[in-house]
DNA sequence: CGCGTTTGACCCGCGC
DNA sequence: GCGCGGGTCAAACGCG
């Protein structure tokens, strides 16, 4: 009697979870159908924009950036830099739409980035399914085996600018290096000039043959913050661990790999062309549609193109985030020989750091779980805040939350879910939370705080309709999805952003796999 | 003993 | 051509 009573029990329970995941779909479809509809609707803005912004790009008299020497400044924390606070103060222009209160604005104005031109500007070809690790690997692995440089070698540089490529990440660290995952061993040290610190080279040693060789240095204005700079690719399958910072490096990698097939004239290096745009495409119906990066600049230079992701703590003090000198280059605390981009993904709040180095590893502070701050993250708004007065995350103090334009947020999601770079980016974000947590919570139960974190991060799914079975379901759904993010970005490296959030409203075919329902 | 680090020497590109 | 500086090599050394 009580086993079939129970079984009843299960049976209605599982009618409930039935007409709640069919709620679900409801919803879902509903929110994809707005989201198309918001997104025609930027197309259009957009396409005005770019029409105009051409006319004005066509009088300009600005030489073009040479390929090879792009540094891209990525600022996913809030930068303590004083440079980059004086910089944002000076700033004058006024921000596009569609980059409000994103800090995702452009700055570089030849410095293009596109999904869809990956493969027409560079030699690395996009790959679905491997991250843009594979797409560097590709370049690197062209390498001679042998580290002694030769004729050869030479040859094959100047044929594939894009391998000599470099990522940098800017982290708050105590540690004597960041533990990003991968083996390593030194092999050298040196005092470079100008900062009294020395710089460490270190190899990959997961596989020997491996040409990944990374370099490590304190930032000389600021001791607490290492400056771990990257080249070459992995040729071998990265340990879990490591995945999150590979995929990210290789993503903003490939950003500068995908670059600027208008940049091609190798212009003499002239300070005024650091004002430029950075733009990402949005891919929407083959057709390109640029996102605005502010922070963003490039000085030409013949060096090797350098990613630098800025993971350090932002202290931006002003209100907003437009109110830089976008004629001011950020290329002061760089050597002048490389070109710099800043892709500031800064929160303006002055007491959330979202990602930190502790112990040596990268770490999202445990109470800000999967808060990635693009601009002012905690605000948003509509589905968001109800949200978020519900369920305050803790350590963000809701109270002091910025405001944050509908449009940004929509600026914001489809950045993210446009474009792969950009995707792999936030991807390599998450997949660091993913991971650290598969370690925090190994045995755990489905339910485990992680997975309920997790799921609070993602307001599209925290807004379904909600009973204690649909709780139930979300958190399934949830703990799956990540389950395959996990996978996906270990087995296959993939280049899509594994967010609920973005893939509930993405709509290019290319990310339409990724989709859970 | 094996592995990783240290460190001085060396190589090479670049600017003058 | 020369000097400087960044990057790499490899022997010596230290540690488990």
């Amino acid at each position: 009697m009580q086993d079939e009573m129970q079984f009843e029990l299960t049976k209605a329970e599982l009618g409930e979870v039935r007409e709640e995941n069919q709620r679900l779909r409801v919803h879902l479809d509903q929110i994809m159908k707005e989201y198309q509809t918001l997104q025609k609707k930027f197309q259009d803005v957009y396409h005005q924009q770019q029409e105009t912004s051409t006319a004005i790009k066509h009088n300009d008299k600005r030489p073009q950036i040479n390929d090879e020497s792009k540094l891209v400044f990525l600022s996913l924390g809030r930068s303590s830099s004083m440079e980059l606070v004086k910089k944002d103060k000076k700033c004058s222009t006024p921000p596009t739409k569609s980059a409000e209160g994103l800090d995702l604005g452009l700055e570089c104005g030849k410095f293009e980035m596109s999904s869809n031109t990956q493969a027409e500007s560079s030699v690395i070809p996009p790959s679905p399914d491997n991250s843009l690790e594979e797409a560097k690997d590709e370049a690197v692995t062209q390498k001679p085996s042998t580290p002694k440089r030769n004729a050869d070698d030479q040859e094959v540089l100047q044929q594939n600018p894009a391998k000599k490529t470099r990522v940098s990440v800017r982290v708050r660290c105590d540690t004597p290096t960041m533990n990003d995952g991968c083996q390593w061993r030194k092999y050298g040290q040196k005092i470079a000039k100008g900062n009294p610190c020395p710089r460490a080279y270190y190899r990959c040693t997961v596989s020997p043959t491996c040409p990944v060789r990374k370099q490590v240095q304190r930032c000389p204005q600021d001791m607490s913050i290492l400056i771990t700079t990257y080249e070459g690719t992995h040729n071998h399958q990265l340990p879990v661990s490591a995945t999150a910072m590979a995929s990210t490096t290789s993503a903003a990698a490939s950003m500068i790999t995908s670059g600027p097939s208008t940049s091609g004239s190798n212009s003499t290096p002239n300070p005024s062309t650091s004002s430029q745009r950075l733009n990402f495409y949005l891919n929407e119906n083959s057709k390109l549609k640029p996102i605005y990066l502010p922070h963003s600049s490039i000085t030409p230079s013949p060096s090797c193109p350098t990613v630098t992701l800025d993971l350090t703590s932002n202290t931006f003090s002003t209100s907003s985030p437009y109110n830089y000198n976008r004629s001011q280059p950020l290329t002061s605390i760089f050597p002048p020989r490389y070109s710099t981009t800043n892709l500031n993904f800064s929160s303006l709040e002055s007491n959330a750091t979202p990602i930190s180095w502790t112990n040596g590893s990268f770490n999202y502070r445990e109470n800000q779980m999967g808060s990635l701050n693009f601009g002012s993250t905690q605000t948003q708004e509509n589905i968001y805040h109800s949200f978020m007065q519900n369920k305050p995350m803790m350590g963000i103090p809701t109270t002091t939350q910025h405001s944050l334009q509908p449009d940004t947020i929509e600026a914001a999601t489809r950045a993210i879910t446009s474009n792969p770079n950009f995707q792999s980016v936030l991807q390599a974000a998450l997949t660091s939370i993913i991971s650290r947590g598969a370690v925090g919570s190994q045995g755990a139960s489905e339910k485990s705080g992680q997975a309920v974190k997790l799921g609070d991060t993602f307001p599209v799914l925290s807004s379904f309709p909600s009973t204690s079975n649909a709780n139930k379901c979300s958190t399934t759904f949830i703990n799956k999805s990540m389950a395959a993010n996990t996978l996906n970005s270990q087995a296959a490296g993939s280049n899509s952003l594994q967010c609920s959030s973005s893939r509930s409203k993405s709509t290019s075919p290319e990310t339409s796999r990724d989709h859970v329902v």
